[in-house]
DNA sequence: TTTGACCAGTTGCAAAAAGCAACTAGACAA
DNA sequence: TTGTCTAGTTGCTTTTTGCAACTGGTCAAA
């Protein structure tokens, strides 16, 4: 509590995910399958490299995601959510499901997010139980 | 789409909900009732106010919320969510749902959360609707 | 075993945003 | 007319972001 502006719950989220950058990292894990330094600098929106270093390192401290040694290359890390991180995903559902309304997003995208909404639960969950098994075999180690 | 880093969906949201206050704003307003700029000023977070007449005018121009003439009160505005803003209760409630699971939230906070999750859809109706009517009401002037 | 591409970061500096405190001008109620 | 309340503004300092170049180690192929 001490570093807290308060314990709202909105507020407590906002002091974990308030800036431009952090839920892109985690939909880079979570949606596009991402798990290296590297193919998060790729993506689009084009972050800087000390800013991923800082965010990363901020997620794993908040233990959102754990941070392991690649097997097959000694200094690739591979990042995975944890199951705090994957509990974010309905938050990220309708934080899409509300851009793909207001927002301008293609229509590629649109659909893509409307599955996630209309296939509803069941989608998720089989979502979330990969995202679960990918934790599962790097924890292992 | 000029300004935008990228048209992905979460992007799309993060450009406007990116940053530490946006989404207390909208928390004032759609869950503790506020309407003024003294009301929100006063809030536990103790935003600045440079910084809250930046975020009110930025949400107005976003048309996420409304900005009226109070009828008994020349000097004040009425701030108010657009159906745009009011959409966005179902991520508000996610979110906070995540903090009461996964960070320290009071046990009187966290009892208020659960009554918007698993009263479910029926009780967030409710409070969009009485949402809309105020909408409507400072819209008709 | 040398070469060149690739790896996760780090460094230094400039620009933008946030934070703070004091202040303004108008409105209201007594 | 006095004091309090209104929504903001101003000037300044501190913090965060963004950019580009760089580091030291690793790897696969020649």
């Amino acid at each position: 509590m001490k570093n807290s502006k308060s314990n709202c719950p909105i507020n407590q989220a906002l002091e974990v995910f308030g800036d431009k950058w952090t839920l892109l990292i985690i939909r880079d894990i979570m949606f596009d399958g991402k798990h290296y330094f590297r193919e998060m600098l790729g993506s689009d929106e084009k972050i800087a490299s000390n800013i991923l270093t800082d965010r990363l390192n901020k997620l794993e401290e908040f233990r959102i995601l754990i941070k392991t040694k690649d097997a097959h290359h000694k200094q690739k890390n591979v990042y995975s959510l944890t199951n705090k991180g994957i509990d974010l995903m309905p938050v990220m559902v309708n934080l899409a499901h509300w851009s793909t309304k207001h927002r301008e997003v293609s229509d590629k995208d649109k659909a893509h997010v409307m599955e996630l909404v209309d296939g509803g639960q069941k989608l998720q969950d089989k979502m979330s139980t990969a995202l679960r098994e990918e934790l599962k075999s790097v924890s292992l180690e």
